[in-house]
DNA sequence: TTGGTTCCGTGCGGTAACACACATTACACT
DNA sequence: AGTGTAATGTGTGTTACCGCACGGAACCAA
């Protein structure tokens, strides 16, 4: 069983290394060590020194702040469309944010030195974390602006959107006391929107899984929040063939 | 007049341009342009292109989000600690949101052609800005959790002190409506807090100014969102002995 | 089948911030 | 000095979310 599962794993999964170049692939391909990542495991804590960056593939991440007071709030997640660790290479080493597993999965880590090394080299590695860096700005920002002015429910429904994106199913593991330390709201909360939301005919679930039955509607229950960070990601990690040379000055893309 | 006035202008009155090089922004400094930067004034549109970046010197500019409803809310702001338009370097050339000159003064411009020329030497100009970046994240992730867990009374707090930090006196022209707008709350909402933390002896304030009286006051009133952000912009940005050479994996810094 | 534990549902009172309406005041300008 | 406008103060009712308490149900393991 072991080895017929680990054979279904491939870096590729995830997006970020499936459109680097087949070369710089080639050449940090055998570094990529598969792991395992239980819900609940901590990669992350505040202040602390990475030692690897993380790939994510069929797991998801969750970056957090966590308050004096205990409390928690998302900042933003991390999917097989990015990369845990973009610290390591903008300069600072350490953030003041904690990385924990959301859902259970596996992905592929990278020593930091070797990341360092390709990403020093200037190049396709060095674009394409800067533009990932770019995206994950944009999902921090429109988690502020969402926390700001959007009700948990439109809340809940832009993170069950971009969770889902992340997973091949539609169905995640997670309770609702999760989902609630996730948003930063009161588990009660979430019994009641995820409540009206099955009522709706949205959603459905059960004791620790949640299955998304009608996509589109919970797209019209969304804030505008979800497409400005869905957009963000595509209009900046799908058109990779400019990686291959420096950042110039050029036409508007008809992107947006 | 407009020759002494403009003689007490020095761009190195930014840090960022402060902390580089000599021989970096000797090769530069010819290209600053010395521009005015009226209140209220918008100087990016969100999807917009860039033709410069800004420097503020005496300005402070706010990183908005601008929603479909018309609401506002801010990101994150800019004084004469950063620069705008990251988006020129880190790849998407574009960002959804809006700059808007929040504070009125001068700062200075750089062609965008010329920091991206700088910026592809990949030598100190870029690890600054991309320290800078970094530290902008953290602003930008604070102020979601701020959103998310503090009250209004405790933001402003944290707004007037990192607004204060930018300005060389302990006054800000700004009228309630404005700053209603920048924390995106009612103006109701800061005519009763300002008022509180006027009777509580912190600031005063008549139409149109504020003005912080006790300063030690108002950290005890603010929440730890201040500190972080402004402990992580100190730890980024005034360790600059290390911009002459590429990140590598080094020891853990005493600095926090 | 039977506990036991974790998760979910619900009710109730409290409160911070909202939306709207309107009174009042400070300042700029002539 | 007077006047108009922009800014600030205040009141009223509403709502979304919170904190707490506890009942009930689903799943697990023996």
């Amino acid at each position: 069983m072991g080895i017929i599962k680990t054979a279904s794993h491939n870096p590729l999964q995830n997006h970020l290394l499936a459109v680097l170049p087949a070369e710089i692939f080639d050449s940090i391909s055998a570094q990529l060590e598969l792991i395992p990542m239980p819900l609940g495991e901590i990669l992350y804590e505040s202040g602390g020194q990475l030692q690897h960056v993380y790939f994510p593939t069929t797991s998801i991440l969750s970056l957090h702040y966590v308050m004096e007071s205990g409390a928690t709030a998302e900042i933003a997640g991390v999917g097989n469309e990015g990369m845990l660790g973009i610290s390591i290479f903008m300069g600072g080493n350490t953030t003041p944010s904690r990385a924990i597993v959301q859902t259970g999965g596996h992905g592929y880590r990278l020593k930091t030195r070797l990341m360092l090394e390709e990403f020093n080299r200037c190049g396709p590695m060095m674009r394409l974390m800067l533009r990932y860096t770019q995206a994950l700005i944009t999902q921090i920002s429109q988690t502020a602006v969402c926390n700001r002015h959007h009700s948990v429910e439109q809340q809940l429904c832009r993170w069950l959107l971009l969770t889902l994106d992340r997973l091949p199913s539609n169905e995640l593991t997670m309770t609702q006391e999760l989902v609630a330390s996730m948003l930063g709201v009161r588990r009660e909360g979430i019994t009641e929107t995820a409540g009206n939301l099955q009522r709706a005919g949205l959603i459905s679930y059960r004791r620790g899984h949640i299955t998304v039955i009608d996509r589109a509607g919970l797209e019209k229950y969304t804030c505008e929040c979800y497409n400005v960070v869905k957009q963000e990601f595509h209009r900046l990690l799908s058109d990779t063939g400019t990686l291959n040379r420096p950042a110039v000055k050029h036409k508007i893309h008809s992107t947006l």
